[in-house]
DNA sequence: CTCCTTGCAAACTATTTGCACATGT
DNA sequence: ACATGTGCAAATAGTTTGCAAGGAG
């Protein structure tokens, strides 16, 4: 799982018939080139190639995530958001998993090499291979709990740490994308 | 989590300001009426109540899942097809795991005490309450392996056990909206 | 020079929402 | 009574696909 050249892309793309075009490169560059722990959705993935005059396509996007996350170059995430991210496939250590407060969609990573564990006793015991695993922990946050959860919440209550940590997050999120 | 009643259910409604309906109350008969490690996704719940001559509109399918999984009833599940699942959440020991392969989308269900173990520590830590936890595995199945994955594999390559056991599942699937 | 890949626009799927009417409390 | 809930149809978000033109091997 080391870092692919595009060399090393071309070959795994030429071995199952597929071609290296400009745009898988630039891609794949831009995924290298993510700080740690950072993951793009297709469309910021798409925003950042236009910022950049490198505009790709939304459909290649989708294809080229596709292709590459089946090819186990890319992780696919599946966040709370609704839609799916992608980051570098590097196994260990830099995966995490997530907590997320099902009453105000608050959500946490965390780290647990035990986890990794369990999964890779699993796949030996099936006979797969380990590419990725990941946690989702469903819970309630202390705030909820708090405001006496389950049963003493109004219908619209979220927490309020969590909308300024989301606009924090959607502050950084536009800084990565310039 | 014992199982609800309609008065439980009713009482847990009114405390938060919501009304015990005839769709709500059906809806959670009908989990829990399904057979243990059963889910539904919102329109295989719709088509089963339509086929009783019970039939609820799909918005309110939609309405009341999310609304009752946000009060802790039900379990939301990420399976692979692309659409959310749901089931009564009944904590410990129903829940399960997933691996699948990244290649074929073979999955497998399995159980494993001590990722709920390590989910409890971490809500333990941060002061959450744990509702729920579901581990992904992403991984290559043993055919893939054995066809030469990553490189040498035709790119519409898909393992020979998925189709024949995805026609069984729709079967099965079948059946139990009748 | 073949077949894979791209970009565009249109299609699709799962889910959400606005609104008028109906219904629990 | 009055706010909440329902059903319908239309809207939306994310993603996929058909097709003609372009480009890699």
């Amino acid at each position: 799982m080391s870092p692919y050249t595009a060399a090393s892309l071309k070959a795994e793309l030429n071995s199952r018939g597929w071609r290296l075009t400009p745009q898988r490169e630039k891609i794949l560059h831009v995924f290298q080139n993510l700080p740690r722990g950072n993951h793009l959705s297709a469309e910021e993935l798409y925003n950042l190639l236009d910022g950049r005059d490198e505009a790709i396509s939304l459909s290649t996007i989708y294809r080229s995530v596709k292709l590459m996350a089946r090819m186990g170059i890319l992780r696919e995430l599946e966040l709370a958001e609704g839609h799916k991210h992608y980051e570098l496939n590097q196994p260990y250590p830099h995966h995490h998993h997530h907590m997320v407060c099902i009453q105000c969609n608050k959500t946490i990573e965390f780290k647990n090499d035990s986890i990794l564990k369990q999964s890779l006793k699993q796949t030996e015991k099936e006979g797969f291979q380990l590419i990725d695993c990941q946690l989702t922990v469903m819970a309630i946050c202390p705030e909820a709990l708090r405001m006496g959860w389950p049963s003493a919440l109004p219908s619209n209550w979220s927490c309020t740490r969590v909308l300024s940590e989301r606009m924090q997050q959607e502050h950084l999120d536009n800084e990565e994308a310039n």
